[in-house]
DNA sequence: TAGTGCTGGTCTCTTTTTGAGACCGACAAA
DNA sequence: TTTGTCGGTCTCAAAAAGAGACCAGCACTA
């Protein structure tokens, strides 16, 4: 197996994978995934798709998160299409954020990496120690 | 199904998976999930997955990231133990990045997201066009 | 009646992260 | 002798994120 032979359509097949013509927003990977990128994301994501929650409780639940960036990482998550958010005209008003069924939809792929984080945190964090230890 | 029931048994739940204690090293998700957050990471990730690459293939397969964000991100897969780098000393000298075990292992789980964005990639264009016309 | 608290935010300021691009040494080819 | 390749590092500007003050509207309390 030399290797230099499907060189050529491999680095075709990922270059159209990962810049599709330049045009970022013609790429798919680039798209959607780095919507996952964020800090936050993907904890918001968690916590609702276990069952919907308000704005303050949300805030209580990932107590290191700025209510600036709760703010706008939900509004992002909503704009992406992935939650839906709901005003209770009560007094004082409340906001309640759910997942829609895209949400859900995407939450059951994202669900085989926490899976996957849950079995191998021992794994990475030997593998930074040993990393470090080297150094 | 009330929901107020399992309400606090699952905001302690969540709260475990995310917080773990205040210690965020503790908990496997932040300390695992976030290492994925990266703007770069699963681009690299996704080239590598097809073969190794060299730093300078790297750069030309991926255009838009800056020389020192390539450096630094294949030092931090290398670190979380996703990424081998080999030093040939040809002259000049080459260094070629290929995935570990656990890098292999970790892209098949990260595999399942890039299905889904590929599947639904429309679906959060149209979400995010309807969400920007009702503003 | 004045004070306090809860709601879901916005606004400003500082710190951290990222990006753009110059520079590096060793060697090869022109 | 200039130019190019290799895989970086270094510096400085721009963008993103974090910390925390502030807001209106209402309920409860002293």
């Amino acid at each position: 197996m030399d290797g230099k032979v499907i060189n050529l359509k491999s680095k075709m097949e990922i270059y159209k994978a990962i810049s599709d013509g330049g045009n970022i927003a013609n790429c798919p990977v680039r798209d959607v995934i780095q919507g996952f990128s964020g800090k936050w994301r993907s904890l918001l994501m968690m916590a609702l798709a276990e069952q919907p929650y308000r704005f303050g409780e949300l805030r209580r639940l990932v107590p290191d998160i700025s209510q600036r960036m709760l703010t706008q990482t939900l509004h992002d998550l909503q704009r992406d299409g992935y939650v839906h958010r709901e005003v209770f005209p009560t007094k004082p008003p409340g906001v309640e954020y759910s997942l829609t069924d895209l949400g859900r939809s995407m939450f059951g792929a994202f669900h085989q990496l926490i899976l996957w984080a849950e079995l191998n945190h021992d794994a990475v964090r030997e593998a930074r120690a040993a990393f470090d230890a080297a150094q």
